[in-house]
RNA sequence: GCCGAUGUGGCGAAAUGGCAGACGCAACGGACUUAAAAUCCGUUUUCGCGAAAGCGGAGUGCGGGUUCGAGUCCCGCCAUCGGCACCA
């Protein structure tokens, strides 16, 4: 294909459209009170999540989604949008670093080698970005304020009663002493996901099946002095606050779901014979007359204090602590434990129960321990057949006669206080009863835990923070950005403790304290971004008021701010959870003007390899745009991307497929050019500016019309179709009225910039095919004098018929009836019913 | 195990409860050409009858249901993919 005659230029033009858009900055969009800012225009925020620029370049599924946001800011902008376009660079993260350590090159060098190959790369697929807006999370002037960011949390708490973060300074006087345990971002000695193989700790989302996310390393559990953020004080929020998103509902549900909030009440068990007592969580209060026994996790401390069977409690929590995660998880489906030799007492009829330890119970959620109830919980059920522990029932299932064990909901048996009432109402009687006599109270539990915040890496931002002895303080704002030490050796020391307290002198912060070495974790960057795009250069804030109301700004009361955010749904609950809770924290502390940064988010689908795999080197099924669109075009390359199917759906790439897209844009290129004598492309003949005919008006309108509704609903496939209808429509017409290219260059230029610019050019259209106006559909062309109805007999197509556009039912029933091919099918029969769907059908019930 | 998504020709797919398969790919046939490529025109869900125009039947993962009418709505299954997974 290389040595043969391309079907149309598209290397020549689409190098020229990219430099005049570059030379011209057409996609440059000002701010509010820039000049050439029309505050009368609309805005339209669309993006992208942004990309980390790896060392492998662009593959085909990123310009999926920066394609379907493209068309969109085009169109927007068409429509008369003031439009924010914009792209950065997630640069700072693992890859680099390990890549770093390998070649021993610094990774701010290999990242400014791969940025500079990705936006080469994006450039030549001519995407409208507002480049004058790029950034980057490395960069000391990003993560300034990143690092501002942080202080802001830290100088926040969570106030309770008003559900919102405040200003340190603003802790109630009782609380001010303990001023750092009621901080936003605060440190902790707790066991952590440690990874020997990164030389990192990680956050509980980075650890799949005991294995890290990158690089599929072991992780372990250790205790050891890190900083986390209180996102579970915005649990409920961050749950609540989901309802007001045009977010997918699958989207929302995993985020609900990974929040996981449980309703239940705390309840008090006394050790027998001992002052301590034991607090549990339960979702099932009203089972509470059917605990045989209570089960504390391995690392809960009281174990310590009641353990009489010393030894075999000490053995077995041994065993569970060599025991890595993965063991832990994998061994999961045979129950272990051991008596602890104590008993407790039940408060509601005090029975003596035995306490054991048992590693089903895990130290991380609720108390650390439970209350069995065997015969309602498979868990306890599973663990007392091992053990041979009582089984007692105290829920009747609506059933006939219910298995031993039963976790649904039913009446309560066997319980005094609360025998013969339904579990709703048996958990409300008996949490009153326990509140009342101060064994336990109302609760809600979370899965959802802090976020692990620090991270034992180089090439990540420096905690604004330093240690005065035991103390932490945060650093004056003034000192921001803290920059990154010049290092020779960034590899993990291996210890855990941090590469940047390798520098020495970097690490004295003045004569008394030293510098905080952890860094913070990739998300800390894409936690804002989308705030910096509204007003990159500021100096003075992450993004000045009036542009960050302007364009993060909503109408109808809506809480979100970016119009529309495409990216994959691997960021489900890590990026958009993490993101959502500092733009709530932000909000809290008036620095942003609305609750919730994304107001409409949209899933794109995982491009397949030809072969229907995932693409990977392995299986050597990777495509590379490069070589697409030197073959074929940029043009081509975005229209196939968006032809290959729904955007949100899965689906497998394929060349022929792109072949398909080129054929269509080399005969859109020939209803305006043909070749002369010479073999140049000229203005073709078959141009002409007479008025369009009836059926080239009708064409062209409805492709208006179903272009733009499928633009709108994201649904680029079938508007793709549409185009390709009015195409053959074109091709086949004796000659092409000037006014109906017109109409269909500015549907197709969202999709295909280049192509449509130069035959705009060509046609001699004022001004650029970006700049036009968008058309608008005028109904009076679509409507015809007559259609055609379907008549059925008994539901099966039978006859057609043209009628006049405005029969009226009867008449058309009457038509009907009449058709030879009806009444064949009638024979004898008896006519029970007509139903007419006017424009449509006519359905001949008979029987 | 739980939650969610998907299932339509040889393939990618399309169808406000109203003609299933638009549009594209592939395949086949034809035109143009010395020839090929490119381009243009046509056929293409499937089975039966027919030389043909045509006529008739079946058909949207499987089984039921609602409806004049179901790919679409309801109930019950199956398969594939994704997420969570001892969360008390």
């Amino acid at each position: 294909m290389s040595d043969t005659r391309k079907p149309y230029p598209f290397d020549a033009i689409e190098a020229k459209w990219q430099a005049f858009w570059e030379a011209n900055s057409t996609f440059a969009i000002p701010n509010p009170g820039e000049p050439g800012f029309n505050p009368a225009r609309p805005k339209y925020y669309v993006l992208d999540m942004f990309p980390y620029p790896s060392g492998a370049g662009l593959h085909v599924g990123h310009p999926e989604g920066y394609t379907a946001t493209d068309i969109v800011a085009r169109y927007k902008r068409a429509l008369g949008f003031n439009v924010l376009h914009p792209m950065g660079w997630d640069a700072f993260g693992l890859p680099a670093e390990q890549y770093a350590i390998k070649t021993g090159q610094h990774p701010a060098i290999t990242t400014r080698e791969n940025v500079a190959r990705f936006k080469t790369q994006l450039k030549k697929i001519g995407f409208a970005y507002d480049w004058s807006r790029e950034i980057n999370t490395t960069d000391p002037g990003y993560y300034k304020w990143t690092q501002w960011i942080f202080l802001q949390i830290y100088n926040a708490w969570f106030d309770p009663e008003t559900r919102r973060a405040r200003p340190i300074a603003e802790l109630p006087a009782e609380s001010a002493a303990s001023a750092d345990s009621h901080r936003l971002a605060y440190v902790s000695e707790a066991p952590v996901n440690w990874c020997p193989g990164l030389g990192t700790v990680l956050a509980n989302e980075e650890v799949i099946d005991g294995k890290s996310e990158v690089g599929g390393f072991p992780v372990v559990r250790r205790p050891m002095r890190q900083w986390k953020l209180r996102i579970t004080a915005y649990a409920d929020r961050l749950i609540e606050e989901l309802d007001g998103l045009d977010w997918p509902e699958s989207i929302k549900t995993l985020q609900r779901n990974w929040i996981g909030r449980s309703e239940g009440a705390e309840v008090a068990f006394k050790v027998a014979g001992k002052e301590e007592s034991i607090t549990v969580f339960t979702t099932r209060p009203d089972t509470l007359f059917g605990v045989t026994y209570v089960v504390l996790a391995p690392e809960n401390p009281l174990v310590d204090l009641l353990a009489a069977e010393r030894e075999n409690v000490e053995a077995y929590r041994g065993r569970v602590a060599s025991k890595s995660d993965l063991e832990r998880t994998d061994l999961a489906k045979e129950k272990s434990g051991v008596f602890t030799g104590a008993y407790a007492v039940n408060p509601v009829n005090g029975d003596r129960i035995p306490i054991w330890v048992a590693d089903y119970v895990l130290m991380g959620y609720g108390a650390g321990a439970i209350m069995a109830v065997p015969a309602h919980d498979e868990r306890d059920y599973e663990f007392a057949g091992k053990f041979g522990l009582e089984i007692r029932q105290v829920v009747r299932g609506p059933g006939p006669d219910a298995a031993e064990c039963f976790s649904g909901e039913g009446v309560a048996i066997n319980s005094p206080l609360i025998d013969g009432l339904p579990t709703a109402e048996a958990k409300t009687k008996i949490t009153a009863w326990l509140e009342e006599h101060g064994f336990g109270k109302k609760t809600v539990n979370y899965k959802l835990r802090d976020w692990l915040f620090s991270r034992q890496r180089y090439w990540g931002e420096p905690f604004p923070v330093a240690w005065r002895g035991e103390r932490h303080e945060a650093l004056p704002e003034t000192e921001l950005p803290l920059t990154p030490p010049e290092l020779e050796d960034f590899k993990p020391t291996g210890s855990g403790e941090p590469p940047l307290a390798k520098a020495k002198e970097w690490l004295r912060y003045d004569e008394g304290a030293l510098r905080e070495t952890n860094t913070m974790p990739q998300w800390a960057g894409s936690c804002w971004y989308y705030l910096r795009f509204c007003d990159p250069q500021n100096a003075k804030r992450p993004a000045g008021e009036e542009a960050e109301r302007y364009w993060m700004g909503a109408e109808n009361g809506k809480p979100g701010g970016v119009d529309l955010y495409i990216g994959g749904t691997e960021h489900a609950v890590l990026h958009l959870l993490y993101a959502r809770f500092w733009h709530k924290v932000l909000f809290d502390l008036g620095h942003v003007s609305k609750p919730e940064p994304f107001q409409k988010l949209v899933n794109q689908g995982i491009i397949l390899g030809e072969d229907g795999q995932k693409m990977s080197k392995a299986r050597g099924n990777v495509v590379n745009p490069d070589d697409v669109i030197a073959q074929y075009g940029a043009d081509s390359f975005r229209l196939y991307e968006m032809f290959m199917g729904p955007l949100e759906q899965m689906k497998p790439w394929s060349i022929t497929g792109v072949e398909g897209v080129s054929r269509f844009l080399a005969r859109v290129w020939r209803l305006v050019m043909e070749e002369n004598q010479e073999g140049a492309w000229v203005r073709s003949a078959a141009v002409s500016e007479a008025a369009p005919g009836k059926a080239l008006l009708k064409a062209a309108h409805a492709s208006i019309k179903k272009v733009t509704e499928d633009i709108e609903a994201l649904s680029f496939n079938t508007a793709i179709a549409q185009m390709m209808i009015f195409v053959n429509a074109l091709t086949n017409a004796p000659e092409r009225p000037a006014a109906c290219l017109r109409i269909l260059l500015q549907l197709l230029n969202p999709f295909a910039p280049h192509l449509t610019e130069e035959l705009w050019a060509v046609l001699g259209f004022e001004g650029l095919c970006a700049d036009a106006k968008w058309p608008v559909c005028n109904e009076d062309y679509l409507v015809e004098d007559e259609v055609e109805l379907v008549v059925q007999v008994n539901g099966k197509v039978r006859e057609r018929m043209i009628v006049k556009k405005d029969a009226s039912n009867a008449e058309v029933e009457n038509l009907a009836l009449e058709t030879p091919k009806v009444r064949e099918h009638l024979g004898g029969k008896t006519v029970r019913k007509v139903i007419v769907v006017p424009g449509k059908l006519v359905n001949i019930v008979a029987g």
